[in-house]
DNA sequence: CAACACTAGAGAGTGGCACTATCCAATACA
DNA sequence: TGTATTGGATAGTGCCACTCTCTAGTGTTG
């Protein structure tokens, strides 16, 4: 497959291939002359993933290349995984942000994390901290109740993660990032949902 | 208050001010001459409001102007707030999505919305092809398990909601808006809990 | 084998975004 | 009186995700 069938395949400009490939996100075809490589399926799929990660993950191109470049390297434990290598859904706020609201909604959930300072404990401070600063009240036990809710949905997540290492990784950082726009997705249709059948 | 006081008690810098007065986002100041201008604590409160929604809440300038714009119209019912001016989160695919399968999913939930081509419904649908087309599996049966859960979640939201209009209104819009960070922090973190517990 | 289409690779250019800097004339304050 | 500050307007900046252009080489078709 040549690079234009690989655009057309995909819906990819080719210009946008190439750029993609210089930055590294899609591995080199085959190269069959000096100006000649030839693509087969795996660039198909690797295409259309990254098209995933950057349209609906909301990845920038940098972290997208992060994510892939991980899904290739075995993990260690999959406990090191998620707690080291989170991958940022979106760019996060690089400001120094108060943790000790969060670390408190933890130490009230019961929920012993290793590193208290980890990226994702800061993005659990900076939503807090960004409810509190826009002047939109949320009480400690509603932020609970959102914990124990999202804890039960983990859980049947975590159930579900296959045994295979090179598998549950794949698993765990496609599963983090594509699933979350469906999480968002379903959560205001419900609303939708709900104000229809209890409003006039 | 002058700006610079603005600016210093809210920490965004004077000519951001100034650029989010011209974009619209904040309200002038009370005139008192050719070159001055007064603000008060309401432009304290708004600044922070604009900070949050750009910040943790990821929109961009102008989403930010809409929704702010939207807080001050009184809403006809809170049914058609939710089904019509739902706003982005982040800059949604206008590419053309197919509905037909987050139709399905619709229809099996026994959620009968009024309008089946929303924006809310094309995020659904293009958060199922972009797991589709990443390669990754998700069974409908797990669709619609996040659906109730999700399902679930709003019910507790809606039944907080405030009697008066103006309230529900921005509780509506900013519960939407700024409650989605601390639901991906939180799912993140109770990922890290039980993998932590599970695993060796 | 000639004419044309296609390609890899590299560099420069583009358009959008969210600021940020600079000016100016007109106050405000010390 | 003199220095600081302001509103308002315009231009500039840095980043990002492409997109365009160019060159020299290669494949392919009649």
């Amino acid at each position: 497959m040549r690079i234009s069938e690989l655009s057309e395949e995909t819906g990819v400009a080719v210009a946008t291939i190439k750029y993609y490939l210089r930055e590294g996100l899609l591995h080199e075809g085959e190269r069959t002359s000096t100006t000649q490589a030839r693509y087969d399926t795996s660039h198909v799929a690797r295409l259309r993933l990254i098209r995933a990660l950057i349209g609906v993950g909301g990845l920038s191109v940098a972290t997208a290349r992060d994510v892939l470049d991980r899904l290739a390297e075995p993990p260690e434990s999959l406990h090191e995984l998620l707690d080291t290598a989170h991958p940022p859904l979106r760019p996060q706020p690089d400001e120094e942000v108060d943790t000790t609201s969060a670390a408190e909604v933890l130490h009230e959930l019961g929920w012993e994390l290793r590193t208290a300072h980890s990226e994702p404990v800061r993005r659990l401070a900076a939503a807090l901290e960004g409810l509190d600063s826009a002047g939109f009240p949320i009480s400690r036990e509603d932020v609970l109740n959102y914990a124990r809710r999202m804890h039960q949905l983990a859980e049947a997540e975590v159930a579900g993660t296959p045994q295979d290492p090179g598998e549950a990784l794949r698993y765990v950082v496609l599963g983090t990032i594509l699933v979350e726009p469906l999480l968002l997705a379903l959560r205001r249709l419900a609303h939708i949902e709900l104000s229809g059948r209890l409003l006039p």
